[in-house]
DNA sequence: TTAATAGTTCACTAATTTATAAACTATTAC
DNA sequence: GTAATAGTTTATAAATTAGTGAACTATTAA
């Protein structure tokens, strides 16, 4: 089935956006470009995880980098991103506010 | 730190989106709900592992469940959904445009 | 009350993802 | 050329997720 594949590839894209770390860093570049060492700065952690972390993201057009000097800059490849990253943490927060009706109506 | 935990649970959820059946369900019920076994005759595969995903979307409120005599329905929790995926095939078809531009200028 | 339908849960194995640390590459400065 | 800076890549171990089939639960029908 030719749908399974476009499936797997849309999956793999929204797969990119389910961890912490990389949550984190889309949360970051919102409205502005970093580099890699400014990121890591605010993330913390080791310089390797994030770096994967970021090629992941990288590979699968969340983000976006160029390389200036020594620096490598990322931002979000589109506003898109940042308008599903937005919508998804809307579907968090109705989440939690159905936990806490159901715990109000005990 | 207090947005760890932020990250971790908006994490959780566009998770919950990466995986091709669950992709594949999302797209099912865009403008319809849809008992379990409609939903297993489209997809294939075997009832228990439908069941697993269904169960992983329904607790991270991507969808929610209503049970009626002995059916299951399921539909998508908001349509915000409806539009994150939405917006993430796009960034995938972009992806994939970059791909096409990239080759022709060879 | 027995059987059928509709699905969920459980136990287990296999596959994938993640974190870590060390090694490596590329650019700039001395 | 040598060292420093800025990051990437690779290897490996640990953790998590996914797929399978059997067992289980709940509702309806005969």
């Amino acid at each position: 089935m030719i749908n399974k594949k476009i499936f797997k590839l849309h999956a793999d894209v929204c797969k990119a956006l389910g961890h912490p770390l990389r949550i984190e860093v889309i949360d970051l570049l919102q409205d502005k470009e970093l580099c890699f060492s400014d990121i890591l700065a605010v993330t913390g952690g080791l310089k390797s995880n994030l770096s994967q972390h970021l090629s992941v993201m990288t590979k699968k057009n969340i983000l976006k980098m160029k390389r200036e000097g020594q620096c490598n800059y990322y931002s979000l490849s589109s506003d898109k991103v940042a308008q599903a990253c937005q919508l998804m943490r809307e579907v968090l927060i109705d989440s939690i506010k159905n936990h806490i009706d159901l715990i109000e109506k005990m």
